[in-house]
DNA sequence: GATTGAATGAAACGAACGTATGAATCAAAC
DNA sequence: GTTTGATTCATACGTTCGTTTCATTCAATC
């Protein structure tokens, strides 16, 4: 093969650690042994522990950057005023299909989406390549077409709660759920959930100054 | 005084450390330096750095419990089936209010809780007490008084979309604003944005199963 | 003024971390 | 069969971490 099977056990094995316990809270020796792999093969197959997060993190990424891509090019190919669910079903969506992948392998992705957004490093953020930032840009524009009341910066404020709902739902599927809270349902109940959310939320006019 | 000074240094030096570099992004001797304390005042203070998170945490939600349980009294005081909007409001103005007093302090604040809600240790989720959620469990009661089409599974992940709004929105406000993503504005609009975003989406009716 | 208990200070401990090094291994090319 | 380049291995280095220790300071009490 191309590259060595260990790169990608050492992906898969820093994916899962890294959604677990966060960047900082993964230690290099600690993701070669889960690969089963020599504690210098890090540093061999990427350099460092940062080059292998932003690995694991364009491994991640990438799909679901080409989902919404491909989402949208699919509804503005029919109109270009899609009606808001289906623009939020297009964005939101490929978050969710991550999921639906059998056992806990997408709500390990999930979770790994939300170490990235929260972390509080400087470095990591800048792991979500410009990429991502080209997909927002293009979806900004096609709500911002549908929803002409909105002023750019509240439009960018709930787009930035798409993002939000999407990540923290997942966030809790992780971690023990509060005494009291029904722990959340993943696969298509919560994207159905999700959908009329903020479907609903997205449609709301903008408040009287 | 009751306690030493030094005390509540080293809680203000650690709650500005904790919220901008994560928990374990932080180290006891970045605080006790910022603090101008010795190293080992943590340790006689506090016990450990775990256990001082975990008094930073208590002084930082506590305030916030209180007014979110104040406003539901209130709000209960005059009327049993509330408006949805006013429900939301007193369940998220609180996370609001901490970011209009001035300067960056309640950016940090609302740093640190998002720091707490979303860290990958086990431990640092237990950290918001018990307290935390019978507020929870008593805006979930109301909310489902007004809203009963609601399963209580959809309307606890809609509660869980109410704090992920708000909290999700402060997180950019200490990162770099995405190219093109105009800054998240601090005070009194994001709080309106967020009334008008949230309660549409309460609102929303169910999906059609 | 001596005593006491809380608080602070300087220094060190052992452990864990990311990374680097150089030898050993292995499959393929000649 | 030897050579070569890529990969794996055991090991060590230097740093940083949370924590502990014990001496010292200091204000209050007798």
């Amino acid at each position: 093969m191309a590259t060595s099977d260990t790169r990608t056990q050492i992906l898969d094995a820093a994916e899962r650690l890294f959604a677990e316990h966060g960047y900082r809270g993964t230690s290099v020796r600690a993701i070669t042994k889960l690969a089963g792999a020599n504690l210098a093969a890090v540093g061999y197959h990427f350099g460092s522990k940062a080059e292998l997060m932003a690995a694991v993190a364009r491994r991640v990424v990438e799909p679901i950057n080409a989902a919404q891509c491909a989402g949208l090019d699919k509804l503005l190919a029919r109109t270009p005023d899609p009606p808001v669910s289906e623009l939020v079903e297009a964005f939101a969506g490929p978050l969710f299909d991550e999921m639906s992948a059998g056992d806990e392998g997408g709500a390990r992705t999930s979770r790994l989406i939300v170490t990235i957004l929260s972390d509080p490093a400087e470095e990591v953020r800048s792991w979500t390549g410009p990429a991502e930032d080209s997909v927002r840009e293009r979806y900004f524009a096609a709500f911002a077409r549908v929803l002409p009341g909105l002023s750019p910066e509240e439009l960018w404020f709930r787009m930035r709660g798409i993002l939000a709902v999407t990540a923290v739902d997942r966030l809790e599927v992780h971690q023990q759920p509060s005494p009291g809270c029904v722990s959340p349902v993943a696969g298509e109940a919560a994207r159905r959930w999700a959908i009329t959310f903020l479907t609903a939320a997205m449609s709301a006019p903008p408040p009287r100054t």
